[in-house]
DNA sequence: CGATTCAACAATGTATACATAAACGAACCG
DNA sequence: CGGTTCGTTTATGTATACATTGTTGAATCG
């Protein structure tokens, strides 16, 4: 998941960092740790609510106490821990409100930056690649991919942030990304055929080659606003609206 | 600075962490360590571009290591220091670059926040608070108190977005505002009479008042662009286009 | 019987000892 | 004389030992 496409070659890194366990054989334990644990929490393997103590998570990961708490105090920050001093660390749980809470800040960040990438202007070749992109995840929708299709969407939309230039930003997007994936996840199998989301993606991929920076913003802002609120529907749907992600 | 003022008493908890050492005799030392140098770092007293050893960290503050280390990360993650595996911890530089970076992230966010305010609707009560702020302002603008008055500004524009009750864009708030600080205080006794923001926070305030959302973000981000660029530019002129915060 | 206090325990916070590995410099080779 | 390699040095990464402090539960007091 997430590996380069080589038909992107022409776009910088997007890198966003993936639940994965690639390489981590000669990482330090620190990282290790981080990763690992990250991994664990994103993928369900520890599920939210899950508490363990910090000697507990060592003994989980074979380390001693010192890099798990680095990592620890890495995924708190991060928000996807919560650590209170005699009862462990936690996995938060992810209500409603809190998805809401974080497809905020992220819809609010992303057209930023959509907005900088437009009033920066797209290279021919960085155009020509995001175009594949689009026809892939058309492609996607038609052979009923969703999986696939979810995947191309986060590759479309953080390969754009990377064109903005400001490497910050990409980091708040990254972050706030990792605090979501558990949702999207969980409601993947729910999600309708994409065919709109397909349809605005094109709209604000020529807003963004014409360097409209007003109809960028005005597109990209409605496509997250429905989208964001479809997404949440679902979450509801799947929860019951009683509770925890 | 930044004491809760009487007078907003029914406004919720602000909370911004100023560079203060207030209490911090009591606190565990790994939180004496991340205040300490963090208030060091925003005052200057820690000069942008000063790298020090752990070791040596760890003896300017009578620590061991350990708590050393974890408040590094933190201050990491925060983005006001550098880690370099043998080389130290390296206090950031700021360049235009990075503080243009910073305000776009940083106004993207506020804008978001203040829709959401405006969305919400104000209770009777907050908009008597703030609206004495904003007189409070003026009168300082009159009184051509600018330290005043940015600190008060400061205060107007974290007490809206404390009231949009999104935790999460309120903590990415407070973090980005850190990194701006040291440049905010630089420019300070070069910013013009800040009269124009007065008047454009009237027209905010308006706009909330009457729950018009789009209304308080046009204005907000016509604010917002405005106070950037202005800012931008006076830190150009204070660095002379040359380097570093 | 309920509340309160105190003591024992247990988990975290901190210090330190030790292992590892990068950077620097000196010696050696070309 | 310039470049490369190896050993030493030293800062960091990790483990562990120790101190501190909150929690638990049982005993006692009202």
């Amino acid at each position: 998941m997430r590996t380069a496409d080589p038909s992107s070659r022409k776009l910088p890194r997007a890198w966003r960092a993936a639940p994965s366990l690639q390489g981590l054989a000669d990482m330090p334990a620190r990282d290790r740790a981080y990763h690992d644990l990250r991994y664990r929490i994103m993928t369900g393997r520890l599920a939210p609510g899950t508490t363990l103590l910090e000697t507990e998570l060592a003994g989980l990961l074979s380390l001693s106490r010192t890099p798990v708490r680095e990592a620890v105090i890495k995924l708190e920050e991060e928000g996807l821990v919560d650590v209170r001093p005699r009862h462990g660390v936690t996995v938060k749980p992810l209500s409603m409100q809190d998805f809401a809470h974080i497809l905020n800040v992220f819809s609010a960040l992303e057209v930023r930056a959509f907005e900088l990438v437009a009033a920066r202007g797209l290279q021919p070749d960085e155009a020509r690649a995001l175009e594949r992109m689009l026809e892939d995840m058309e492609a996607a929708t038609l052979a009923h991919d969703l999986g696939h299709w979810a995947d191309l969407d986060d590759e479309f939309h953080s390969q754009i942030v990377a064109l903005s230039g400001n490497a910050r930003l990409q980091d708040a997007l990254n972050a706030f990304w990792g605090q979501q994936y558990r949702a999207r996840m969980m409601i993947l199998p729910l999600r309708p055929s994409p065919v709109q989301s397909d349809i605005e993606h094109r709209g604000i991929f020529e807003a963004l080659k014409a360097g409209d920076r007003q109809l960028t913003r005005s597109r990209h802002n409605a496509h997250r606003d429905r989208a964001d609120a479809q997404q949440l529907d679902l979450l509801g749907r799947s929860l019951g609206s009683s509770g925890f992600a």
